[in-house]
DNA sequence: CCAGGCTGTGGGAGCGCTCCCACATTCAGA
DNA sequence: TCTGAATGTGGGAGCGCTCCCACAGCCTGG
């Protein structure tokens, strides 16, 4: 079972190279019979083309990359990045590309590596995710003209693809639901406001809280995505001056399980003192007491999406740049203390 | 900045295709005035060899492939697979590799994956982990003799090369910790024992236990690696006749926090009621309360290793099969209630 | 003084494909 | 009947490298 080539197939079959390469291709004007002869003996070789010849004589290498830059080491603490490395998986895997998988775990890394695989090339084209705002990757790629996809929404967005979920629209829902429930003095604790991720979610709510008449006043904190400076931030929120607030917009998950420690560390309850709403919905319910009541993404879905249409991107069948939107919506638990009208989970 | 090659890489330089080659490769027998003149063009022009046309001409593709087989769905709740990958990725990134991530989250994935991969010399080679015991892919990978580094005890390891961490001799440790802290009626929920970290765990514990004396009874439940699974597992081991344990040693850090929910909810405590210790020391610590006592491998490092060895076993300098064990170490915190010398974290 | 080795350089061949053009055959329409 | 398209097939060229051999020039030792 060494490896064959298209020529020795052709042999075994009784035709030419060519006539092979149209069989494997799929392209039209073959005859029936040539292609069933051809097949059978594709089948019993085992025969798979060769990648590199392949991608040497037509220029692409079905290959796609997936970029995500700076601070790996935090960010996989966070299930986001698997749920989406699931998504993009599920879509190559389906569409028969391979997924390169480029993390940065130091700055250095960045600049040594995205040269080395834009020009040598590697990939038919990448997805990038996480980008800090003015994040330099994605100048790098336009200007070298590579084919991209945004995951998330780009802060100069209009010459580029992406796909991102609703956050702006999901953190007003968390605003409505709250100020429905009665609480007053409501605060918030901000993703930070350096990704537009961060600015969106912290908008959104602000912009709902508005809609409700409601003033935040000083309760405003910012975190950074990891459950420790939830924590911190909620300790913050707490100290400032009475009267203390009685709910609280967590921009992640993961911030909100620091921030629920805060609460208890504080003697407090949460949701009977503070309740709560967080963003993301990609925690397993049961690893919080409460569980939380959060605005959930569909991350998996998203990065499918962005599989996809990156393939469409690289062969051309779409050019104009396309945003691509999901949908968030609120799921109910316990910690916003308010009625579930499913029964949970 | 169009592509440029080799040969106009040399016109530019006055030299041929082949002593820019010879420069970029680093081969010896170049003189040092022709090498400097090579690699200021090569600068200047921001110069990338052709991946597909190199892999073409040498047969060697300088990628890695990390092949996650089945269940990758519930792996990415565990914190233990973005570890692993990032330690691959951090060995990859300095060795100037692409690393290629193959997740099959169906069954047919598998199939129609495998023989892609392997027959197209898309990759050098590929890094296996979290084979369940008699995983065709490695019988497989062994077949086409496609380079390959088995993360994890193979079942059947005499003929191929392996990384892994000190199931065995961790899970002895747990054992001697608890019972030097006293404890007498302990349990166990082991991992699956379908796998050969889980296998290794459960003796390793039991054997433990054996030599300090003490029986562990009917005080056995298995889990499948999931939170809810340990919270199954400690439900049953809690509802047996009396005498209730006093201890119990938790194959994985994920299913302790599942134990630990389900002896809460019986109105135990721990460490008071029962101790418990667990594996992996993954789990951000604060994620639990009490906080986890727990036999931490050095999952990043394992990763790192794997990729290193895989290296030598593609370029040929490595011949005969290397079984690398990593040392497994207690971590002591306050779910054991033993005496923590270095004073937490 | 010359055979035989090293050193540095150039260029041919070929890796396994795709792309394109050439060509044979068939078939429709004028 | 003949022209011209449509259909099916073969083969040349070339993608950008690496590998290997050829060869010029120089140095060494008998």
């Amino acid at each position: 079972m060494g490896r064959v080539n298209l020529e020795e197939i052709g042999r075994m079959a009784g035709v030419s190279r060519s006539t092979v390469s149209r069989v494997v291709n799929g392209s039209p004007n073959v005859s029936p019979e040539v292609k069933a002869r051809v097949e059978a003996v594709i089948t019993e070789t085992g025969y798979q083309p060769h990648a590199a010849a392949r991608s040497l004589a037509s220029n692409r290498t079905g290959v796609f990359g997936l970029v995500i830059p700076s601070a790996a080491e935090a960010l996989f603490d966070d299930p986001y990045f698997g749920r989406l490395i699931l998504g993009v998986t599920s879509a190559t895997n389906a569409m028969g590309a391979t997924l390169a998988l480029f993390l940065f775990d130091q700055e250095s890394d960045e600049h040594s590596i995205i040269p080395r695989v834009v020009n040598s090339g590697l990939v038919d084209g990448v997805i990038v995710t996480a980008t800090q705002m003015g994040d330099p990757v994605i100048r790098h790629l336009q200007r070298v003209e590579m084919p991209f996809v945004v995951v998330g929404r780009p802060d100069d967005g209009r010459a580029m693809f992406s796909v991102d979920a609703d956050n702006r629209g999901g953190a007003r829902l968390a605003a409505h639901h709250l100020a429905g429930l009665g609480r007053r003095r409501i605060g918030l604790i901000s993703p930070p406001s350096n990704t537009t991720a961060g600015l969106d979610r912290r908008n959104g709510f602000l912009e709902g809280l508005a809609e409700s008449d409601i003033d935040i006043g000083e309760r405003i904190a910012e975190g950074n995505w990891t459950e420790e400076s939830g924590r911190a931030a909620m300790e913050t929120l707490l100290s400032a001056p009475t009267p203390r607030l009685d709910a609280v917009f967590v921009g992640s998950d993961r911030m909100a399980a620091g921030a629920l420690r805060a609460i208890r560390d504080a003697g407090l309850s949460c949701p009977a003192d503070i309740a709560l709403v967080s963003f993301d919905g990609i925690l397993p319910p049961d690893q919080t007491v409460p569980r939380l009541t959060s605005v959930a993404q569909p991350v998996a879905e998203v990065g499918e999406r962005a599989a996809r249409l990156l393939r469409t991107v690289v062969d051309g069948s779409v050019t104009t740049p396309e945003h691509i939107v999901f949908p968030t919506r609120l799921v109910i638990r316990e910690s916003c203390g308010g009625s579930n009208p499913a029964g949970g989970s």
